[in-house]
DNA sequence: GCCGAATTGAGACCGAGTTTAATTTTGTTG
DNA sequence: CAACAAAATTAAACTCGGTCTCAATTCGGC
């Protein structure tokens, strides 16, 4: 992510903890930073390590809990996916996911379609409904290849 | 899911094992039928609860295992979610997700204008995608409810 | 019924994420 | 600007979902 945006991102994360009473501790805003820097939906570890060589002393619950609490207040999100290690997302906006369901991987997914959906009523389920994602499911590029000469396993 | 739908499935998964030269053994049987009777998008250890009752010498790694396995091969689903443990979908079928960002809940949702949709081409990324699914992001009536009366943190 | 290959069982192991309690920091208030 | 209470952080131990290893067993083709 380039400078300016990210700037823009960190200011508005000090706008929305005034707004929420929330703390705006050192070692949060290296967090949010390293997370919009590491682009490709990085997993908590890959943020503490990230986090690590720029404030040494961070600690591991410190990374996890912040991450949790950026996604809580939206200047973030938690993607969602078949692996099991939490992933987070620095995008916020509407995209969509393509999903590997071989090796679990996903990358971004642009389409104007997609985002021009209306989200359905869901009031009947009790669920208060803020955004959706599309998540199209299927073999990526490298799974396939490994499909064709790994055989017919 | 009742009994004849139920014997369908393991009929089906015979099938499939005869194709793909899988091994059918009563493990992976009594296994897949516990994925089907426990509907709500268990978890590996809610499966191996349920088997130990009916076959007890099953062990935990052949049910982490074959619900890996009778995913691979397409006889159930592995759910994309928030949360950090593994989630199964005895459903195969489309189908789409209400998903809590609050407490990483997630149920099933049916809505025929999002199984309409046409899969977007992904072919200029690499990806063959067979399937979609839309998650419908939100927060939950109890965390509704968990939010109103615990005020505003 | 035999045989080789694949699967299973048992236990140790790994590592992501959480808990605990003491210490430090934040932001507010006088 | 110093003091204060509440909230965040640190460090280390801990939990538990999931995996590895390897010997024993089982499947299914011959």
């Amino acid at each position: 992510m380039d400078d300016s945006s990210k700037r823009d991102r960190v200011q508005r994360y000090r706008q929305v903890c005034r707004e929420l009473g929330e703390r705006c501790t050192a070692q949060r805003l290296v967090i949010l930073e390293a997370v919009l820097e590491l682009d490709n939906h990085p997993t908590a570890d890959d943020v503490f390590t990230a986090v690590s060589t720029r404030l040494p002393t961070v600690a591991k619950p410190t990374v996890y809990r912040t991450l949790e609490h950026l996604a809580r207040v939206g200047v973030i999100t938690k993607a969602c996916h078949p692996g099991n290690v939490a992933r987070y997302d620095s995008r916020v906006d509407l995209h969509h996911h393509l999903v590997c369901l071989h090796c679990n991987q996903f990358v971004d997914f642009e389409n104007e379609t997609l985002d021009g959906l209306a989200i359905p009523d869901t009031s009947d389920m009790g669920f208060e409904v803020t955004d959706f994602r599309v998540q199209l499911r299927g073999i990526c590029r490298s799974c396939q290849a490994r499909a064709r000469e790994g055989g017919s396993k």
